[in-house]
DNA sequence: CAATTATGAATGAACG
DNA sequence: CGTTCATTCATAATTG
């Protein structure tokens, strides 16, 4: 019986986190290869594994730090909760002659990574509130609940990918917008056209 | 006390549904926001629910079509094709002169940016590790594969991303990192300073 | 109430 | 890297 899905066990979680905890973000692949060998001490593994675990966790761990920015970035909204401000668009949105069809927008056409954010992350011991995002997001106003392996570094983000360098390669163009096979109906702002009056169903 | 997990009210699930059958698969951000404070009016929700809602209903949307689809094909099978839905096509390509460790690792494209895959990747032990002997050629062992789409270079790993390379270094700036990272906290020989103690298993 | 199902939550794998 | 897909786990809902 095949398992066409690698779980890790407890042990080589346990170290996978510790190591991360630790600082390691990035392994190199003779780092990976020696956690790999380590860790198959304790089950089946695989390089790729490794690689894809500390990848997956700095993403997971970044999306919420970038949420909780985001939060506190909106903070400043006490209207009506009726309307959520949409203000953290990755896209530019210069041409909004029509408003609909970025429903599956490639969120980061641009690569600039965050700027110098300032050390509201440390703020977090605090009632926050709504968040979402592209696609993770955790946790809601009135709602705090962060999953368990939700892990903050100090409170500190990293103004910068550590170790990684983009280099571009080639040019693909500002407006290359790859095209869905099957078009989109949705629009953001149709989603509710009735408000809380009515409830049809 | 624990709200362990969400349960949609019928009105919720009902405007889940409504927006699903729309055509909304991959809410934005601003649209999981709009939709959690909508669906806020008839009960406790999170954003996370909104969008795991979504990405679990279209995941098994998915996945019942996929069957059926799965049946269909068995009915005039009996060859000796082989269905998969991905493209773990295992390219043929035999031109590999180096180590035997490699047949997950990246496909032609990158052998044409980087011509040479230097064999470190066997014995890249610079030195040694503290404790007894655990590094060494680890030539037919199967935990040694890298995601297909990288590519192993003086200890560094390569991804190749559309027209972008992300190129891991494996030192990091000697002020990069103003958190958690000391200058030096992750070389290869302090990753397990700890002796596997042979637990379980 | 035990067993089964439906589905929220989580995460490994991979894409772009 | 951020995003998306596929699979697995956990548990509320349902059934008998």
């Amino acid at each position: 019986m095949p398992r066409p899905r690698w779980s890790p066990t407890p042990q080589q979680l346990m170290i996978l986190q510790d190591l991360y905890r630790k600082g390691l973000r990035n392994p190199t692949s003779s780092q990976v290869q020696k956690i790999t060998t380590h860790l198959s001490l304790y089950g089946k593994i695989q390089c790729k594994n490794v690689f894809y675990w500390f990848q997956n966790h700095k993403a997971r761990d970044r999306q919420k730090l970038r949420k909780e920015l985001m939060i506190l970035h909106k903070i400043h909204k006490t209207t009506s909760d009726d309307d959520v401000p949409h203000q953290f668009h990755t896209t530019p949105n210069t041409n909004n002659t029509n408003i609909n069809l970025d429903y599956n927008f490639p969120p980061s056409t641009f690569h600039t990574l965050y700027p110098h954010s300032p050390s509201i992350l440390v703020h977090q011991g605090e009632g926050k509130d709504t968040s979402s995002s592209s696609t993770q997001m955790m946790n809601n106003m009135g709602n705090v609940d962060f999953p368990k392996h939700c892990v903050i570094e100090n409170g500190m983000i990293r103004t910068n990918v550590q170790g990684w360098i983009l280099m571009m390669t080639d040019h693909m163009g500002p407006n290359s917008i790859p095209s869905c096979s099957n078009n989109k109906p949705l629009e953001t702002l149709e989603l509710f056209p009735i408000k809380a009056t009515g409830s049809k169903e």
